[in-house]
DNA sequence: AATATAAATGAATATTCATTCATTTATATT
DNA sequence: AATATAAATGAATGAATATTCATTTATATT
């Protein structure tokens, strides 16, 4: 019996996420992929049914790898103010050191993908937020509100800030490289915006 | 001399965005387009010279349309806080009022288009808003900070709600609708951030 | 070392898709 | 009303693209 390369399933995997990063759906080809890893296009159909099966077993790997990440050392119990600040920690760590899935993830939210992974996977993620924030709530930390709300002014801006860093096209001419000092900045502004 | 028939015109600007919205770059085809249209793909080739250009010119002239009405009744000289209510005002009322378009406008960012469109149309905007913000900094309104960070804070939050009421789901079990009353209870909280 | 088994492949195949073409149709101008 | 002109069309065409297949290759087990 010949093992299945382990390797050459991870380079599909890695490839395929950065082929449709850099050439969006509209370009993304099962030829093109095995072109990428240098490998047969039948080789791909050995580990996946087909182009979606492909494309939504990545997805949902890496989600759940992702969400994995983001609740590392996360304690649903803590004070808000701890608690919110692990999170951006673990959220900004976990995006920057994996730019590519987190792009990838993100264009996955407006596609047809969306649903199925965002659905199944990322369950157990919300209900631990969920549960950090009624705590915050329950303890008078924060003022009661919405959950969408909570999230919108919690986090979009750190989502927001981690985007302009992968795009390198600013508002302005240069750059923007998310700094520490820019991250943590942003950060107590937030702070500010949700403590009582 | 047959005149083009702009009612077909138009029609074809709406569906191409419907059907981008609903299944994704990954699945739409001009045969589709045409169909969903009840034309002839070949009227396709009148209006535009191929996909791309059909695409990318839809994609101009609305980034064009809603960058407009996003800066109506805007003053750039106007204090921080009125501005900034002005522009939550004008930003929600134009999302909610072209769904469609705000969506697919939504999807462009993360496709080989987005370049392109943001790149040139959305540029008198940023000028604009830039110039606002400046203002803010310089009456010592907020305090200095990047635009980057200024625009996550100011934001994100508002595009975010506007994204949890366009998916419907959210993160508690029941669809999100985007109230007056999430919408400027948010705008207080930002408000909140960025004041000094 | 021989065997069996699944991996891996290069070259098809079949399907979908973008684009074109030969005609027909509508209408503005005369 | 006749003419000219571009719009609009249905049916191709050809190029991409997804998927399969007949072989070959590697390796775990015997």
């Amino acid at each position: 019996m010949r093992a299945r390369d382990l390797n050459k399933v991870e380079l599909v995997k890695q490839k395929a996420m950065e082929l449709l990063v850099k050439i969006g759906f509209e370009g993304f080809t099962m030829n093109k992929l095995a072109k990428e890893c240098k490998i047969s296009v039948a080789t791909l159909y050995i580990y996946y049914k087909d182009k979606d099966d492909l494309i939504l077993q990545i997805a949902m790997e890496e989600a759940e790898r992702m969400s994995d990440i983001m609740l590392e050392d996360f304690d649903p119990e803590v004070s808000f103010e701890v608690g919110l600040r692990q999170q951006w920690k673990n959220r900004a760590k976990c995006m920057l050191e994996n730019p590519i899935t987190a792009q990838f993830l993100e264009q996955l939210r407006t596609s047809t993908y969306q649903e199925q992974v965002y659905g199944t996977i990322v369950n157990n993620f919300k209900i631990t937020l969920g549960k950090f924030m009624t705590n915050a709530i329950n303890r008078g930390e924060i003022n009661p509100m919405q959950l969408e709300v909570y999230w919108s002014v919690a986090f979009a801006p750190l989502y927001n800030l981690v985007r302009f860093h992968f795009d390198g096209r600013s508002i302005g001419g240069k750059p923007f490289i998310l700094t520490d000092k820019a991250l943590w900045g942003t950060f107590e502004l937030v702070l500010k915006a949700l403590k009582k």
